[in-house]
DNA sequence: AATGAATGAGGCTTCATTCAT
DNA sequence: TATGAATGAAGCCTCATTCAT
């Protein structure tokens, strides 16, 4: 879970399927992008069909390889699996820890800010297939569950509570409970992530509604029911 | 229920879950009960492990039978499945949708009414593992997603944005979107049911909020938002 | 290894390729009658070509059975070889125990007798592929050895050495030592089922001489160097 | 070295097994030392482990070189493995042949001193395990059989059968039939070899026996009962 | 209707071999 | 010459499905 990743640093926000349009040889390519070639490659595939359901051949077909070189550089689906998710996550962490420290302005002002931050940066990218991919698997590899509660959900709620305890205590918001302030909050939020890798991928219907106006606009009615 | 089961695509039916409704005599009760006791222990599973992660004989195992039973019933793995969903389905359809014609008080009340109904008869019940089926296998069984959004989506986004309508029409709520107010009540329900097949399953963590309530809090708090 | 063993009772001494010729429907054909089927098909095949060069399919082939039947009774090729090892030798043990107890005649007739009954219980059945199995395998399977030192090695050096020191005691033999002559009297006979399974089968060059006419002679020669 | 070589088939000896006779300059040493290095890792490795099992990548990095290196030397693992052999055995050959040609004293003498000469020269070195391989592999690659008897065994046979003849017709030895003299005399110096490479190996249990020790009262005993 | 032994296509993984550097 | 990344054929094993009982 640990060992391969450590190669990986710029994460790339591209969707998916590696370009394998610039001129380059076909082996030996790029070595040091492999990882992340296939990390993306995995992404994509487990949050579409499924883990169980994707081949392995097809990660490696899909980031450009054969499939023996996969098994060079993850000893084996499983721990493709994990370092996929490891990998996307750990860039999320301490993301934004530090960013709500010192804001003078009103409450509301860096709720909207901090969520539209967080929001741009996980819907539109890769990341957003996580969410799908740990709802999906969590129960085959519990230890996904502790590593994502530990470092996804904690950092997470800690974050958005204390900016909802800031409110209150400033006297902005009523004095809620606040895990449900932010349990409402947040939740729509990963809602549309897994929407957007299953539903939202095969009907269009539901597409009527623009993901960012809609998060925009719940978290303006969230606040509003906060508020005084 | 055979009339409600036009839409998974023609194959879905061809062995019609059996109809439970004929009186029969009381020896052949448990012959009676096969189909459906199939049908739950498929959805515990494929909820549980996903649908390419189940065996077929794990089912028929839950079920009581051995794996050839299964084949009386069903004629295969992926006919189950439709026929878990669908039937699972069938039954929230049309449910709910006299309830709210002619309700006489305040929208909040009837809103609070509408959503507590549904979710009690959802959230503790093997329906809610139906979501993350569908979330889960959509993608690789795309006539899923049709019978879902025609059947349960729309009907139910019709049938909150109606009360919405009537909150603002009455002067009770303000004009906001309609569309974006109802998902802002309905995501963070869905999110729970799936919630509580995955990590909710392992990782006693998050726990702490009990379900029941953050749903009466949170419908308060988005009706707050919508006040005046 | 001990689990699918114990269903095996009668130990067909038949060269191996069990006889598909009998009027029987294909399946179901005689459930009872596979596992030794299988393992006599083993046996032959990991002796020929070595357990690692000997594909799994090729044994159910040989079986008569397809691939996967093979894994309904041993759930791994290495258990497969465990299994064949340990019931070939099972039969071994405690066979030869108890015949040399109560012997009047002289030691060097004794001793005639019981090599003789074992060579001819052995060399000329599959057991004799067994000790090429173990000499060509234990270094990758290093409990097999523990097993066969156990409970072939031991006993049949004890067996053998009693014989000598009866023939030392009685004054028929030399004071020779003992470990030596047991050695010099069998290696002879586990060279000779060794080289039946490797050069004895492609190079019938060697076959000039008649096995049991040597080891007869052999012993014989090595009685008379023990005389006196 | 080039003369004895015309056994193992055409392809056998396509490469060459590199002569080291040359006056080579010092500084080229470890590249002209090489393929005998190579040669020793396979030895070793194909004996413990079985050809098979043994991957080429393995007797590389035991040689102390690259996967791919390794072909340089070698055109395939088939094509190795029969060097290993040959070129084991072709140093055994002829050795021994000369020395009994006029040896003035006993019989007796004679055959402990020729014995005990091959035994010492065998036992101790990497020579010892090519038996195993051979009687591991010969059935999958026959040409090795034809070589090993034509260069091996019978000119073994003939030398040490030469001298039992030797001693029969000088009235030393009985009139016994010699090639089972021969074998009663040899197998188990080659039982002992192929002991050392496979139990021996994982089970000290029967070390208790001194080898070198063993073969000196081996051949005593035998001759003790050649004898008059 | 129910069973479970049997099948064999298919997926995961290994490893001999190649080849660009 | 030497390397080791890459390949893909081939082997182990699983499991959906069949079918004789």
């Amino acid at each position: 879970m640990a060992g391969a990743t450590t190669l990986l640093t710029s994460q790339s926000l591209s969707l998916g399927s590696p370009t394998l349009s610039d001129i380059a040889p076909p082996r030996q390519r790029r070595k040091e992008a492999r990882p992340q070639e296939l990390l993306d490659a995995a992404l994509d595939l487990f949050a579409e069909k499924g883990f169980a359901a994707t081949r392995s051949e097809e990660v490696a077909a899909r980031a450009g390889v054969a499939k023996g070189t996969l098994y060079l550089y993850y000893p084996s689906k499983e721990e493709l699996l994990k370092a996929v998710i490891q990998q996307r996550l750990s860039s999320e962490i301490a993301a934004a820890a530090a960013q709500a420290a010192s804001y003078p302005g009103p409450t509301e002002d860096l709720m909207k800010e901090v969520l539209a931050d967080w929001w741009i940066k996980v819907f539109d990218s890769p990341t957003s297939a996580v969410f799908k991919l740990i709802i999906t698997e969590v129960r085959n590899f519990p230890e996904i569950a502790e590593f994502y509660v530990r470092e996804v959900v904690e950092p997470g709620k800690q974050l958005v509570g204390r900016i909802v305890q800031r409110g209150i205590e400033r006297g902005e918001f009523r004095p809620v409970d606040v895990p449900t302030a932010v349990l409402s909050l947040i939740l729509p939020m990963i809602m549309l992530c897994l929407h957007k890798h299953s539903i939202g991928a095969c009907a269009p219907a539901l597409n009527e509604v623009d993901p960012h106006a809609f998060i925009r606009q719940h978290v303006q009615l969230v606040l509003q029911g906060l508020r005084r």
